[in-house]
DNA sequence: ATGAAAGCGCTAACAT
DNA sequence: ATGTTAGCGCTTTCAT
């Protein structure tokens, strides 16, 4: 920076206003130092300017790896938040940090690495965020805690998305729909996502007038086949499957095959907040409710960019919809075949 | 640091110093020390030990974002090298520069925010390997270019894999085989693992005095529909598929369905370099070849951390296998059915 | 509109 | 084994 500013004839602190914009430059001037900077191929050293303006540019990226978060809906948030951040000219920082180690995050948000944090995986009750408001580390939730007052969030309308996917199927005139949800332990762990749509559930089939069956799996495929199994001996009726467990669905779809329900003319299938990269897995391909992709990521680091400029307005608090993508796994019903609980159909 | 030196009745040299153990220190004063920084609730701030440290403890992921580069064994390299790097009290900037954009490479690595750079999605000639070594920046492929040559990486065994895959379907008794590769862009754009598993299959094939078929597929069912459809009518007599392209992949198994051609059966199916949950979502399970998952990306950053400390030594190299998994998609060679090309097997 | 200089919070010589 | 101090390369007052 030295050498940039003898170049252009003027001092340092010119050179770094032109760099900052902290102040004004005469266009004259500008240039020259501009000019200095490419001839030099100046760079400004990142360390330096972090602990002299006390802003990293960075922003932290807490993503825990527990396999569940491990989609393609939650891949393309890192997508959007990675490209938001870059066009902004920030960094982003993944940090593997499980929600519940409250140590390891103090330790991070101490170390004033961070501007500010995006929070993935968030919980119902999620002590990171009174972790961060401690330390003071300005932050946006992926997600959001149940009690949301004063917490700023990006999150998907669950409610919404239920209601678009229960609605699609009554449309088509089911009325026995079995809800796969994930397993019994992420919901006793306070995983929102499961619990708000199970919630969402259980009111739009109440509000229909309509039995609201639910079924809980492990993310895995043999789970799902004993899910459908289970949902089959207590509605042996069953007419349409709405899942908010991509793999376990999967294993789903294997057991319909194996029990000689076809889908989409026995059984109607519904996936949500599912990408549409993998709604093409399937054969026929799933009707779902589209995860938002690349939106949401983008959103938060936008929400949180702007808090870390200026504010101290109403904290930005927004829900994105998931929308309704008709594929080949979903159509009317057709009829109420007798079945064999918990066997092969009969024929 | 300055309060903990007050409150240790010390130096801040020495509190630094048992903060980064770079000279020796009496047990009773690193104990009043520590305690200090215990009872202070001390961090040290990171952009002031990068800037006089000339260490940010940083490691860059290059990882571009093109969709390809998505998938779940990707992420496992993540988790694997954001593990690795947290127990290293390192920290991991992920950069979702695109692997051809040499100038957002050059401006990243010369604002000396990083230690050193894991790069990924290799291609065969690739620029940033250039880029970086000219800027100084220590780097670790994970995957590696055509030329290695004082290239330090770590990167999947293809060749290994391949073999497997093939002498397992071989074993099976299939001589019909057909290699389902990612697309023609791919392949000229240089994507390794296409063009490295592509040589490998031709090479294996031909080593058995066998027709060694490949089609060529985009990253999606409805290519890899059309792609069974082509390989059907170049090869009648097909009885097994291996796959380098899980997308793809599944709009096999679903046109294989629509044919009547079931699986192990009529038809065997490898998938070669995918993860243990991916091969559990077909019905039946897939055979695999099972991609390293985390050890790949741990064991990238254990070699870029062990550069960054000595080095000098010859430029670390490694190939890891990929395992195969016999799940429920491949089987004995049973018959070879008379097939129409193109249509559905005949009876 | 520009310059001079005092830090930012550490590390690492150079001391003893 | 510990202390003293000069930077690390910037930003940002306080000047003019």
């Amino acid at each position: 920076m030295h050498d940039v500013a003898r170049h252009a004839g003027v001092s340092v602190s010119t050179v770094s206003y032109v760099l900052t914009g902290a102040r004004p430059i005469s266009p004259a001037t500008r240039k020259r130092v501009l000019a200095a900077m490419a001839e030099l191929d100046y760079q400004p050293n990142a360390m330096a300017r972090g602990l002299a303006s006390r802003r990293s540019r960075i922003l932290g990226l807490l993503m825990p790896m527990d396999d569940r978060g491990t989609g393609a809906t939650e891949t393309a948030f890192v997508t959007g938040a990675a490209e938001a951040a870059a066009r902004a000219a920030h960094h982003l920082l993944l940090s593997p940090i499980p929600a519940g180690d409250v140590d390891a995050l103090r330790r991070l948000a101490s170390q004033r690495i961070l501007d500010g944090a995006l929070v993935m995986e968030v919980q119902m009750e999620d002590p990171r965020v009174e972790v961060l408001r401690e330390l003071g580390v300005p932050f946006v939730l992926i997600g959001r805690t149940r009690d949301t007052t004063g917490v700023p969030f990006v999150d998907i309308d669950f409610d919404h998305t239920v209601r678009g996917a229960v609605e699609h199927l009554l449309d088509l005139g089911h009325r026995s729909i079995v809800f796969v949800n994930h397993s019994q332990e992420a919901l006793a762990s306070g995983y929102a996502p499961a619990l708000r749509t199970q919630e969402s559930f259980t009111t739009v089939m109440a509000e229909h007038g309509l039995e609201p069956l639910v079924v809980t799996a492990e993310d895995t495929a043999a789970a799902g086949r004993a899910a459908l199994r289970t949902a089959l001996v207590q509605c042996p009726g069953l007419s349409a499957v709405l899942a908010m467990n991509e793999h376990a669905l999967f294993g789903v779809l294997g057991e319909l095959a194996l029990q000689g329900l076809k889908v989409p003319d026995d059984v109607s299938v519904v996936s949500m907040v599912t990408s549409a990269q993998v709604a093409d897995l399937a054969t026929p391909a799933l009707t779902t409710m589209t995860s938002p992709g690349s939106t949401l990521g983008r959103l938060a680091v936008e929400v949180l960019l702007r808090t870390l400029e200026g504010s101290g307005g109403p904290s930005h608090q927004e829900l994105v919809t998931c929308s309704l993508e008709v594929r080949g796994s979903s159509g009317h019903l057709r009829r109420t075949p007798e079945r064999t609980p918990g066997g092969v159909a009969s024929r």
